[in-house]
DNA sequence: GTGAAAGCGCTAACAA
DNA sequence: TTGTTAGCGCTTTCAC
């Protein structure tokens, strides 16, 4: 390609120093308004562009943050890492996005290839953190990784350096269950998830104490697993619900995704929705807004969620002790799904 | 944070010069066959990261290819970005990765963090590339880019250096009209998009090509525009639809999520899809899949694109001469939304 | 086959 | 206020 003009050139062409112009560029140290001037004018006239590259070896930073997610085709991560996104550049970062798609290797190889990349920070969504046994060796991983660069995760890693800006699965929950009871169901189905993963654990948790507090008395009769997350894993759970007698009169889904999946499932049975079974889920993405009838959905304040995540990051950047985070504002929509 | 290990401490350790540890770490040039143990020794014990920034800068070159897309959310977007993601991780680099948002401004300003980050490449779908009145600033920003560093987009952008791998709506639209007319549909209406949008363009062309030619004649009756690309220009385009006498018996959106819409209208009409009315749409992503009833949808294999994108990227890289691609088999699923 | 040393573009002491 | 200069971590001639 072209030549590349670096600072020597602006220097040269202002007929200053190149640490003059470095200054004016950064804003950094004095230099006489007149100087200033001269090196702006050759900035502007030869079209520079600074390489970040070279500066952040130079300074031994970066200004790119590394992030990892799952899957950025399921929506919950997508509004995440947009809203992420917003906020960092605005902040003068870039992202590094990495999808580990399930792939446990993958997810370590990504830290791997993130480390080399240099990034200043990694923000990790989901996946191993998110699972309750956090097996060893990814622990270890975070562990090493966490002492050379802040890492903020979805859910706390214990024994590590890391820090966490959490969604409150719980306060949703409740959120959801006061709603539903709000309603006058008596019989509420969970539908979805796997209990080892964490988000989905405590949903089913505070799901199972709001009952007990309710003087309900089912137990886990009205829960039904799935594998995925996904509208297969929500349709095969559905099914299973549809076999209790009595059947319950309300279903709340652990994602919008898995609502989907539900939602097929009672209409295959020919019952209908927010009629012969209301339906809720979590997220609150645009699925739930798209499906018909609408789902009322609970989830976050995204754009929030995302400054969170990026203010701790760069809290930790400057060293400051950053506690972890579970404030968020909890959001309900009320849609048609439920009566 | 701590001391990086870096090259030096590799070199001290085996015992030779960094140049040779150079050579081993990349494979180029003679090494001893024992040189090479020791040097691989000292980077496992150390656990030795290369420093990639140091790396970029001294060959002048760099792994990471910028990615240009409106919306990441939107599943079209999102699956090219994961199957280039994949591919691309494959081959050594990573993206990085910015949302325009529908910015003019912010599309711009894009590039220009883009070229500070020093990327090898650019990958520019959607937006102004896919303008048919490609404004002349944008087309400018371009050309200049262009000549740094190799740029591939969704669209041809005439008068600049970049090169193209394009979805090809017309046989994407054909496939659907040979579809719907051998399913005996006489009266077929489009729905959505705007007129000054490349694509949007490309279909509407050959769908009234295709009614010529099969002497059917009633121009743009069924036509109706959207301003957004969503669910709401879709809803607001098919309520356009509904007031026409006769009614068309079957509808094609631009989109997955424009049918979104589109179903919503029909639904509220009372009218029922693929009885009342067939409808059929662009993209065939997993929004076809989970609608009620599924959506017949044309498509990408989004597999195949993100490689072709890479691999013109990579073509590009190494200064071969690249020729616009537009061969991409188009797939349509069908399903029950037509009848 | 291996090492010494120059340089990639920038920043940051330290001097002047 | 400005310039000189020594790095940042790595690659790559050019000698040996």
């Amino acid at each position: 390609m072209k030549q590349e003009i670096t600072i020597i050139d602006i220097a040269r062409k202002a007929g200053v120093s190149t640490a003059t112009v470095s200054r004016v560029l950064n804003g950094t140290g004095k230099v006489r308004e007149n100087t200033r001037r001269k090196v702006e004018a050759a900035v502007r006239e030869l079209d520079y562009q600074p390489n970040i590259v070279a500066k952040n070896l130079s300074t031994a930073r970066s200004n790119v943050i590394g992030v990892l997610v799952s899957d950025v085709r399921n929506p919950f991560y997508a509004n995440i890492f947009v809203e992420c996104e917003m906020y960092a550049n605005e902040k003068g970062f870039s992202l590094l996005l990495y999808n580990f798609l399930d792939s446990e290797s993958l997810e370590r190889r990504c830290y791997d290839m993130l480390l080399a990349q240099r990034v200043c920070a990694i923000v990790h969504i989901g996946g191993s953190v998110d699972r309750m046994d956090n097996n060893a060796e990814f622990v270890k991983k975070i562990e090493e990784v966490s002492r050379r660069v802040p890492v903020v995760t979805s859910a706390q890693v214990n024994g590590t350096q890391s820090r966490c800006v959490q969604v409150n699965n719980e306060r949703c929950m409740r959120k959801l269950m006061e709603y539903l009871l709000g309603l006058g169901h008596k019989r509420i189905a969970l539908a979805g998830g796997r209990e080892n993963v964490r988000s989905t654990w405590e949903k089913r948790k505070c799901y199972q104490e709001m009952l007990k507090r309710q003087g309900i008395e089912y137990g886990n009769y009205y829960i039904a697993e799935s594998g995925a997350y996904n509208e297969q894993g929500g349709y095969l759970a559905m099914r299973e619900i549809l076999k209790k007698d009595p059947l319950p009169t309300a279903v709340i889904a652990v994602s919008d995704l898995v609502a989907v999946g539900v939602v097929h499932a009672i209409k295959e049975k020919g019952l209908e929705i927010g009629k012969d079974i209301s339906v809720a889920s979590f997220d609150n993405t645009y699925i739930a807004e798209i499906m018909e009838p609408e789902l009322t959905s609970v989830g976050n304040d995204y754009c929030l969620l995302g400054r969170r995540i990026i203010d701790m990051v760069l809290g930790m950047m400057d060293g400051k002790e950053c506690q972890d985070w579970d404030e968020l504002p909890v959001l309900i929509e009320e849609r048609e799904s439920c009566k």
